[in-house]
DNA sequence: CGAAGGCATTGACTTAGGTCAAGACGCCTT
DNA sequence: AAGGCGTCTTGACCTAAGTCAATGCCTTCG
C-alpha cells in the first residue's frame, strides 16, 4: 500500500511542490477506507473538506426523484473530488459512492485554505483542476444534448482506447449498467446499441472486453 | 458608462480587494465593445485571457455538427467568463457571442496569473467562481438527463422569479428561440409547452412577460 | 405605406429511446 | 452440483419530443 506522500506525489494537484511542501500538506491529511457500495457523501451534505482517491474508484452522481441516476464522473487514483463546497461555501452538488473498495485521502477545508493562501502554485494547480473539470462538463452537456446515444457510446469507446493506450481493444472499467448511467441512458438501450454495433462489424463484445474492429467508422459515428 | 474600476467593484471576483489592489488590476485590463451577434471567441480558439461583462449580455454555447446549438450560460454585468484556458492551458471549450451590444473587460492571461500569485484572496475568489460554475453544470446535466422539458421550463421560470425578485411575474431575458436552446430543446416544443401550461392555468404568457398563476404547481412540475 | 425578414405558433407525422415483462447467463455460496 | 442472486439481453409496446411545412405576426426599413 502506497504512503500518503507517495499518493500525493502522483497527483497532478500537487505537481511542482517541493518534498518539504508536500510533507507539510501531508500533515493535515486524514485517510479513510470505503467498502464497495459505501457512500462517501450525499448530494446536499455540508462539506468540510475534499478528497483525493489513493486506491479504488469513486463515482460522482445525481439522482432524480424517481430514482434514476446520472453519473457525472468516475475517478480513480490521483483524482481529487468534492472540492466545490471548499471554495463555494455551498453544499455538495452531487453524491459520491465507492464503486469498489477504496482508500481516500481527506483534506480538511480550513487547513487547506490556509495552505493555498501561502502557496500560490497550489492555488494555480487547484484552478487548473477545476478548469479541466469545467471543460469536461461542457463535453458532457454537449453529449447529452446534441448527440444521440450511439454517438455517445462511440465517443466513450474511443476515449477509453486512448486512455488505455490500446487502439483496438478496450476493457470497460465499469459494469454495463453503470455505463448506461454515465452515458445518460438505460441498460436496455445500451445493450441494443452494443448489439447493433456488433452486427455492423464496428466492434466485438465479449463481456467487458470490447474489440474495436473499425475505428474509423466509430470516429464517424461519434462526430 | 461605468468606469473600469466601478465595474470591477461590482464583480464578486474582486470582492474583498482594496482600492489600491483594484487599481493595480485595472491597469492590466483592456476594454472592448461587441455588437449584437458578434462573436467573442469560438470553441477551439486559443485563449490568452478571460473576460468580465461590463454591459450587455453574452451567451456561451456549443454547436453540433448539424448546426444545433446548446446554450451553456448567459452572462450579464459582473460575470467573468472564458477563464478555463487561462488555468488549464487548453483551448476554449465552447463559443461566446454577444446577444446584445456589450462592453467587456479583458484580462490578459500572463498578467492575471502574476497578480493571482501575489494575491491569495484573488486566487480564492477565482476558485469560488469556478466552483459555483461547476455547481451550475451539475444542475444542467441533471436537468438534461433526468428531467423532461416541462420540468426544465418550470425550474427556469422559478429561477427567474427568484432572481428578478418578482414572485409571480417574470420577464424572459432572452428570445424564446434562445430559451429553447438553453433548455436543450427546440422552439416548436417550447411553444407547445408554454401553450399547455397556459391551458392548465399555471402561467399567462404575453410576449416575454410571463405571469406565474400557480407557483406551487410549477414547483411540483419542476420536481 | 407596403414589402421583407425574423420570430413564434400550429398541425401532421416520425422516431429515438424509454417502460414493462420475461428470460438467459454467469458466478458465488453452501 | 444445486440453488439463487445480480447483471445482461430480448421482445413488444408506448410516448416525449424532434422534423417538416405552412402560416401568422411584428418590427424595421426603404
Amino acid at each position: 500500500m502506497k504512503s500518503i506522500l507517495d499518493t500525493m506525489a502522483h497527483t497532478p494537484l500537487f505537481d511542482g511542490l517541493s518534498q518539504e511542501q508536500l510533507a507539510r500538506i501531508a500533515r493535515i491529511v486524514q485517510q479513510k477506507v470505503y467498502q464497495r457500495g459505501e457512500a462517501v457523501f450525499w448530494d446536499g451534505d455540508a462539506g468540510n473538506g475534499f478528497y483525493v482517491v489513493a486506491e479504488g474508484r469513486i463515482k460522482i452522481y445525481k439522482t432524480s426523484a424517481e430514482g434514476k441516476e446520472q453519473i457525472l464522473h468516475i475517478y480513480g487514483p490521483g483524482h481529487p473530488f468534492g472540492e466545490v463546497p471548499v471554495f463555494s461555501g455551498r453544499r455538495f452538488p452531487a453524491s459520491a459512492q465507492a464503486i469498489e473498495k477504496s482508500r481516500l485521502l481527506f483534506f480538511p477545508r480550513e487547513d487547506f485554505i490556509t495552505l493555498i493562501s501561502r502557496q500560490p502554485s497550489l492555488a494555480l494547480n487547484m484552478l487548473a483542476v477545476l478548469s479541466m473539470r469545467l471543460r469536461q462538463f461542457t463535453v458532457q452537456v454537449e453529449n447529452l444534448s446534441l448527440k444521440e446515444v450511439p454517438a455517445r457510446l462511440a465517443s466513450y469507446l474511443i476515449y477509453l482506447a486512448k486512455e488505455q493506450r490500446t487502439p483496438s481493444q478496450v476493457d470497460l472499467p465499469i459494469s454495463k449498467g453503470q455505463l448506461a448511467s454515465l452515458l445518460g441512458t438505460i441498460p436496455e438501450t445500451l445493450s441494443r446499441i452494443f448489439n447493433k454495433m456488433s452486427q455492423h462489424g464496428l466492434i466485438v463484445v465479449e463481456g467487458s472486453q470490447i474489440t474495436l474492429q473499425n475505428s474509423q467508422a466509430l470516429e464517424d459515428l461519434a462526430v
